[in-house]
DNA sequence: AAATCATATAAACAAATGTTTATATGATTA
DNA sequence: TAATCATATAAACATTTGTTTATATGATTT
């Protein structure tokens, strides 16, 4: 009871979890595409998925080399009302909506690309950044 | 907007300030009085009511010497939302209503002696370990 | 004015958490 | 079957957070 909502609480008080699981609100996702949109190591996705997973908010789905994670359907009440109260109140942030413009780009470029391997996300990446550095140039 | 929302969280993913919040829910208390209901240190509780005000959840009243905290009339939308989810989902837990309890029994044995001093409370503390040791006994 | 009381704050320590680097696993392709 | 790819996990380290002990403050009582 206590212990759960503590629980839930610690998890959804981390950035890069939080980013995370506004992103797969939208729309299921391998571990490398939340790599390339987020800019986040491996191996960091990879443990904060894991501990989102074992927190009881996601459900996973292997499809050959690739694991892709979503939130899971059957999410309890009190998960549920804790991401909805979240989401509720990140519709404006700067971070999540940028994240969401990055998640379409990174969609594209696969497609384009014709692939979703690790290379066409690191070459996703580096266009992004130089990009993001005009951007800021221009600002 | 996130690092108000992680901070929020933070703040929320403790035992002992929720059960402070879920007591100040109810009644404004001074800090002796959550010493005496909670059983945590003058120094525990005066650092996390500090925390929960600066937080932005509290608002503090000085009266003689003691100083009471409630909770703020104008909570953020955020705030209120986030203590809503909370109390909504512990009301049923043993703790918090345990602590419930205690509060009415503290309020009782103040009234008795007249006074709300310390050696009143840790008399009260003192009183309450006792019976608790009796009801262990008979489960 | 000195002593006491309720509370706050600082310093020191312990425990938990986030991050990186290095390594392991299990599936796929060559 | 060897090499590679996507992911997981473990080990090491840095940072943050919770807790206790000790001290400071500001109001009240003696």
């Amino acid at each position: 009871m206590m212990k759960t909502m503590i629980e839930i609480f610690k998890l959804l008080s981390d950035e890069r979890r939080i980013r995370i699981l506004m992103l797969l609100d939208k729309k299921e996702l391998s571990v490398c595409q939340l790599m390339g949109i987020t800019g986040a190591s491996q191996p960091l996705v990879s443990r904060n998925l894991s501990l989102l997973y074992r927190g009881g908010f996601l459900e996973e789905r292997r499809e050959g080399k690739h694991r892709f994670y979503s939130i899971r359907k059957d999410l309890s009440n009190d998960r549920k009302a804790a991401l909805d109260l979240l989401s509720g109140h990140l519709k404006l942030d700067a971070k999540c909506k940028d994240d969401l413009v990055t998640l379409k780009e990174c969609s594209v470029f696969q497609k384009k690309a014709g692939r979703c391997d690790m290379k066409t996300l690191q070459s996703f990446i580096k266009w992004k950044q130089g990009r993001n550095k005009n951007v800021k140039a221009i600002k």
